[in-house]
DNA sequence: TTTAATCTTGACTTTTTTGTATAGATTGCA
DNA sequence: TGCAATCTATACAAAAAAGTCAAGATTAAA
């Protein structure tokens, strides 16, 4: 199980483009030149966001790349999800569909089960961090989320 | 973010073989039979969870693959890592590995954080859920510690 | 208006993952 | 021993993902 390179260097593109500064946003050879991608990468994972809503583009002189709103409302979920075309995609047993909890005998259901609460926890921490939280000082909160459950799911198994 | 198709198929072939109540276990022609996929790919499958010490293997007539321990003993977690090569593998910044609690500035370290805060929680179900959990109808375990998780997150939240 | 800086798009190439084929090795049994 | 059932291993082929290239469109400013 992992992260795609589209959903990592989007992710981070993103990033960049938050903590930046300038009036104008990044252009696509800042980005390029500070992920250390081909700026011909960086175009395509740029159009990605794009077509996703979380940045504008400029053309032109002065042109460049920004947030269409604050870090705070930008949800990392739905940054990889753009991304990945998907978040988690669970292939077999379409059957049961909507009723995990009476299917208990084959193994596709078994499976997807496991699959949902793998999701659900994932999406527990990817839907309540935003970039923001990513950004400076603030990725404490990233780190804290994750040893609080830990300890939560230790508690509960004992 | 996804399983991919070995790790999938892997831990399918694995729960067949768990369930199995045949004394010499189930032959390639079985699992790549119930799983709808060619013997080639399930041998190949079968190969790396035999390389990873989960199943045995005897040839000849009467031969077949089973369990080497319970179906209790045997991890979810460490499955996967056999089957996809490692669970989660986080690229960048190995300059800081070691002290990501002080690295708060780059987004490298940004990133990598959050990536250890999903490992954290994906781990924290896989670690705890064992090919017995998955079998029959014991598969609840892993829901209600699904929504378990979720409910602990938004206590956290607010 | 011309130019330079910038984004946009689609086709192409490379790499990785996935799946298949084939030849071989081991075992149990008649 | 000889055969049939079984696993084993390596190389090959197909598909998917990742990355690159090149031609074009838009904009700001001189």
């Amino acid at each position: 199980m992992k992260f795609s390179a589209q959903e990592e260097y989007g992710l981070r593109c993103l990033l960049r483009i938050a903590q930046s500064n300038s009036p104008n946003g990044l252009t696509i050879p800042e980005i390029a030149n500070s992920e250390k991608i081909t700026q011909s990468n960086a175009a395509k994972i740029l159009r990605i966001l794009r077509i996703g809503g979380f940045i504008d583009s400029s053309r032109g002189q002065s042109g460049g790349y920004k947030l269409t709103r604050t870090p705070e409302q930008i949800i990392v979920a739905d940054v990889l999800a753009q991304l990945g075309g998907r978040l988690f995609e669970s292939s077999f047993c379409n059957d049961h569909a909507g009723m995990e909890l009476i299917c208990t005998n084959s193994i596709d259901c078994s499976i997807r089960s496991l699959w949902r609460a793998v999701q659900s926890v994932v999406d527990g921490v990817l839907n309540k961090t935003t970039l923001k939280d990513l950004i400076g000082n603030e990725n404490q909160a990233t780190i804290l989320l994750n040893n609080f459950v830990e300890e939560t799911l230790e508690l509960k198994q004992s």
